[in-house]
RNA sequence: GUGGUCAUGGUAUAAUGGUUAUUACUUCGGCUUGUGGAGCCGAAAAUACGGGUUCAAUUCCCGUUGGCCACC
């Protein structure tokens, strides 16, 4: 059986309908992937997540090694068991927490990050202790917390470097992906069951580069293809640009994967449309946590959603989106969220959580079904 | 009752005889993108009351009211 299968493609776009097959199960694409970093969706658990059908979700490389460890996860035959969560997951190869947790950046400073044409050093942001990750110590760490899908050690640069750095610095992801793959086909299946290798495209906001770097990774031999870096996702008239110039390089047949992208219902229309399959973004969770809920007739003028702190919901009867079928908005209304984001309860951010990711999972799911009948324009413009 | 002391946004506070009276919390908006239950940005909001001195008083003086402390 083929890891990834197109069952159609749009006849008016790029969009292509799928299905990805892992151990742990099939995860029918296009696809929003939940974030959770360290072995949890912030606030939700296992139950909750199959609840809202999250078919797959992510878990991070950096975070896990730092706390509690690859090898303690291992004794407990991977994160799937760990967790309790039997679904896919991916993890991310902590190439991108050397970028943003690097020295200089906004939220961490004072990050010591050293990079090599070897590997990185750097420190923790937990305690300060030193660390140092290869191309193969990433995999070896990903083999142990056993992820279905795994991702080539990268270096992810600023797009406000100079093109001869960012040049240097994705030579350096070539040739880390040369080594992430070798060092992973000496083990691809460490628990007993196969893991699925992505190589990812860097190159900043330079079209050479990123035609360049479509190249290198497009001719490994990768079981899907990413396009990383600082732009997409955080700026989405580049991440549409950077799509445009790769698309015509990298396989068909493989899947396609945008990392960071996911922050409005518009931008998951926007990668689907360009032939993208997988997504994953920090946003849906990060700013439910904070209060900020989706909801489709707030229109696009708001981003499709609205802030559950604001007054104006203090005394309202409704649910967060009249039409949203998820088990927050079937049984709890504006007011008592208010109320439990006012008084800073746990549950509030369990319950916006569960509305926010229903909200997007909800929306890929009609996603694929416009594509399977030919009308996913049709359905992206009711969102526009 | 006598003496002392204090009175600044809703709360707690800083400062000053002279542009727009400080800060925090609260309140009201906003930001959030391969995670950050954090953080940041913006807005609203005050010199107890009455009189006096002075070019100018939130500041100095007197009184009123109220709080606190001590004494009887």
């Amino acid at each position: 059986m083929n890891f990834f299968n197109i069952i159609h493609k749009d006849k008016n776009s790029q969009a292509r309908a799928g299905i990805l097959h892992t151990e742990h199960g099939d995860i029918e694409t296009p696809i929003f992937m939940p974030v959770g970093t360290q072995a949890t969706v912030k606030s939700l658990d296992p139950v909750d997540l199959e609840n809202i059908n999250a078919q797959i979700i992510l878990a991070n490389t950096y975070h896990l090694h730092l706390r509690p460890g690859e090898d303690l996860i291992a004794d407990y035959q991977g994160l799937h068991k760990f967790m309790n969560w039997s679904r896919p997951i991916l993890t991310d190869s902590g190439g991108f927490q050397v970028f943003s947790l690097g020295q200089g950046n906004e939220g961490v400073q004072g990050r010591l990050v050293n990079i090599d044409d070897d590997g990185v050093t750097f420190t923790s942001h937990i305690d300060g202790s030193k660390h140092r990750f290869t191309p193969e110590s990433a995999i070896d760490i990903q083999h142990k917390l056993g992820a279905d899908i795994i991702m080539a050690f990268d270096e992810c640069t600023p797009d406000n470097a100079e093109e001869k750095y960012v040049k240097e610095a994705m030579e350096r992801t070539h040739a880390w992906a040369k080594r992430s793959l070798d060092a992973h086909n000496k083990n691809t299946a460490y628990h007993g069951y196969k893991q699925f290798l992505f190589g990812i495209i860097q190159g900043a906001n330079y079209k050479e580069l990123r035609e360049e770097s479509a190249r290198a990774i497009s001719k490994l031999d990768f079981d899907g293809i990413a396009i990383g870096g600082e732009s997409v996702g955080y700026n989405m008239e580049a991440t549409k640009e950077i799509l445009d110039w790769v698309n015509p390089i990298i396989p068909e047949n493989k899947p396609h994967y945008t990392m960071g992208v996911g922050f409005s219902p518009m931008d998951l229309f926007e990668v689907v449309e360009r032939g993208v399959d997988m997504f994953d973004c920090v946003a849906p969770t990060r700013i439910a946590r904070n209060g900020t809920l989706f909801n489709k007739k707030a229109g696009a003028e708001n981003k499709y959603r609205l802030n559950i702190n604001n007054a104006q919901y203090r005394n309202d009867k409704n649910p967060i989106d009249s039409d949203c079928k998820c088990s927050t908005c079937q049984n709890y209304s504006r007011a008592y969220i208010h109320h439990l984001f006012d008084a800073k309860e746990l549950l509030g951010y369990k319950l916006a959580t569960v509305h926010n990711l229903y909200f997007f999972l909800d929306l890929m799911r009609q996603i694929r079904e416009a594509i399977k009948e030919d009308r996913f324009l049709e359905l992206k413009k009711e969102w526009k």
